[in-house]
DNA sequence: ACTTAGTATATGATTATCTATATATCTTAA
DNA sequence: TTAAGATATATAGATAATCATATACTAAGT
């Protein structure tokens, strides 16, 4: 039944969404995401202390969920400041917390 | 500025959150879960022949599905049908699908 | 230019994940 | 009881993730 036409796989981006909920997958993703959920912004070093994590692992899922597009980020003076970049990690973040989506 | 305080975290469920999300970030159990939403039910045989996996691969995956929660499962004569059990997972992949939730 | 603070990357050790093969278990029918 | 089909598990090789340490890079100030 050709299983290829369906919805999600028609879109051929079975691989990129695993790709993505994958990285959610993470304890201190998940933090780093609910930290920039209500702080809107933060630094490296604001993630590193927040989360009591080393400087060098807040970097990398920091750099991690950028590149999949989880989360974005500016150059300001010596600091990167990342924030959320795509709204619909928190509604999924919404969706698995609770009942209701 | 005390984290453990904040939504998620005080719920202590970040580990289990990251573990059902990690599961979800999978391209086969992605395929597996978009095959359930539209068939409702199926045992291990039709997902390993739908999916054109083997059939132990198959059921490991729906095992490994079926201890997070996100599916179910009855035991029907030599055949055992899995179904969708957490209708988060469902909502989960809307919202990565769409934009809206 | 030198120093310092912030950020990123390289490396390696450890652990986990994935898949395939083979085998075991279970259920029903003959 | 034996056979056959359906499902689960054991094992192992390959690949990938994670984290810590150390190091490199970058921008600003002195």
């Amino acid at each position: 039944m050709a299983l290829d036409e369906r919805a999600l796989l028609e879109h051929d981006d079975v691989e990129n969404t695993a790709r993505v909920l994958k990285c959610l997958g993470h304890p201190l993703r998940l933090r780093i995401l609910d930290l920039l959920e209500w702080k809107s912004e933060a630094t490296v070093t604001e993630v590193h202390e927040a989360l009591d994590i080393g400087q060098a692992v807040a970097s990398q899922h920091l750099t991690t969920m950028r590149d999949k597009g989880i989360l974005a980020s500016r150059k300001e003076g010596v600091h990167v400041i990342y924030r959320i970049g795509d709204e619909r990690a928190v509604k999924v973040l919404s969706c698995v917390r609770e009942s209701a989506c």
